[in-house]
DNA sequence: ATAAACCCTCCCGCAAGGGGAGAGTCAAGG
DNA sequence: CCTTGACTCTCCCCTTGCGGGAGGGTTTAT
């Protein structure tokens, strides 16, 4: 029989780790002195601790152990136990290559450029919402005034309620200097009567969606756009679908062009 | 400006992680109204948000972040920082590798044996220790016996305080079924004169030592090296160096032979 | 006017212990 | 026999990045 510091010493536990076991009922002492409280371990509990920290050591957390050590499981629910636990490390590993692809994409691009690079990407979800739009040919994609004004009179005049910031798809497969097939939106609260240019439709969402923050004049747009698709590039996703610029803050609600705040979405999908 | 619940939407961050970014200053709202405590955000603060965002998800802490963003920081230090973080990025992905290999392992042993195997390999540092012992060539492993009366009865007439559990160390650089180079050890508090065959010496400890604890008597030790020679392949270990058995309950403390306890260490190195 | 939907500030919880306070125990040396 | 230093005990707070909920105020739409 040992004291706690001596079964410490003995199997490379720490005392704390083996009172925290104790509470867990764990891995109880072999004894406990009714009047000094004291532990004591006897040598035959090393096994059950060695499997304790075996188990901890491939990603099990106490809890699972208890499970894994206490009720007596057949074969095959240890299987199953030790498949998910791979899956789940899978994932880990998945992840943290993930991390680590953006890091090193980020010094791979301080490399190249040598420049702050104040903008950052991120992926997040975009979900489904209802808008009215209006589809239009443009000549260039500065060129998108008067399909504005057409929506906006046209929701104003129907008192819509704005329930988010309007944005602009561009349905073309790539990228084009001129003859712009484009989609101004305004998600609105409820549905306003159509004309034969403005519809309301279900804009929409992706699970992932590239995301870079634009702020300053919209003739900053374009450096943006290549900020992120090389990003997008660099990271291992592909683009999956038309994009988008959401205007956060416009000429609705500042005048100065470098106060205007615009989001460029892609949804992407992991290649 | 937009209500916190607005701001969630479009960044698509938790109102509770505004709030949390918030108390930690990390992002702070463009103005709280004095009088209700509300907080109103400005659209133009959502890249500082999506900086946040893109740094956490490259394994930054909210602090580091917060030293990445407000402390403006030399190229040089961002460069120092994200290396910094793709090395400790890289050590999780070994580390996790590490486990993934574990559960692998442990599957496969599964599934070849097809029996439950209780006992646990487990990787431990083991410190160099103090003590007194003999080295002799033995005709078989079993036959040591004289060897153990040979040194007890040294220490014994010499009244020294034992420090931990007995040892014996096998020298011989592969496995012998004759003429067995083995050192017997009892780490000591001080030293005791030495003779002839009996000296102090510090036994070695290592950083990295594959344990397994045997439970039951002396003729299952066999069985027990196989498991731990085979678990130290199969997770990519090699041994350095010469094992030892480490009687953690032996003749001195029970009589039962089926309640002996004994740790069989070999220093390893990750190949 | 009132209900629904927001918003606020606490406070607690999580995993696996670490750190430390305050107090009791044990073994060896003088 | 007494003291001293090394152990041990329990109890409580701390860590990360929020989530859940209580209890109460505000806005907004009907």
């Amino acid at each position: 029989m040992f004291k706690i510091g001596e079964f410490s010493k003995l199997s490379k536990v720490s005392v704390r780790a083996l009172r925290h076991y104790d509470r867990l009922r764990l891995l109880e002492p072999a004894d406990v002195d009714r009047w000094t409280g004291y532990r004591s371990y006897s040598a035959s509990q090393l096994p059950r601790l060695n499997r304790i920290v075996g188990l901890k050591e491939m990603g099990f957390s106490l809890d699972e152990v208890a499970a894994l050590l206490d009720n007596d499981l057949t074969v095959e629910e240890m299987r199953g136990m030790l498949k998910a636990k791979r899956a789940e490390l899978n994932d880990r590993v998945r992840d943290e290559k993930g991390r680590l692809a953006r890091v090193e994409a980020r010094l791979r691009l301080r490399e190249q450029e040598g420049k702050d690079m104040p903008e950052e990407v991120v992926v997040k979800k975009v979900k489904t919402v209802r808008a009215a739009t209006l589809r239009d040919i443009i000549p260039s994609y500065p060129e998108q005034g008067h399909l504005w004004e057409e929506l906006m009179s046209h929701l104003k005049s129907h008192d819509a309620k704005y329930t988010g910031p309007c944005f602009t798809m561009y349905h073309d497969e790539c990228y084009k200097e001129s003859d712009v097939d484009a989609e101004v939106g305004q998600p609105v609260a409820s549905d306003v009567p159509e004309t034969d240019r403005i519809k309301m439709r279900d804009v929409p969402g992706a699970e992932q969606m590239a995301c870079l923050i634009h702020k300053g004049p919209y003739d900053g747009l374009n450096a943006a756009y290549q900020v992120l698709t090389k990003w997008i590039d660099d990271n291992g996703y592909r683009i999956v679908g038309p994009d988008r610029e959401v205007y956060l803050a416009g000429c609705a609600s500042t005048d100065d062009p470098n106060e205007y705040v615009t989001e460029i979405q892609f949804p992407v999908e992991k290649s």
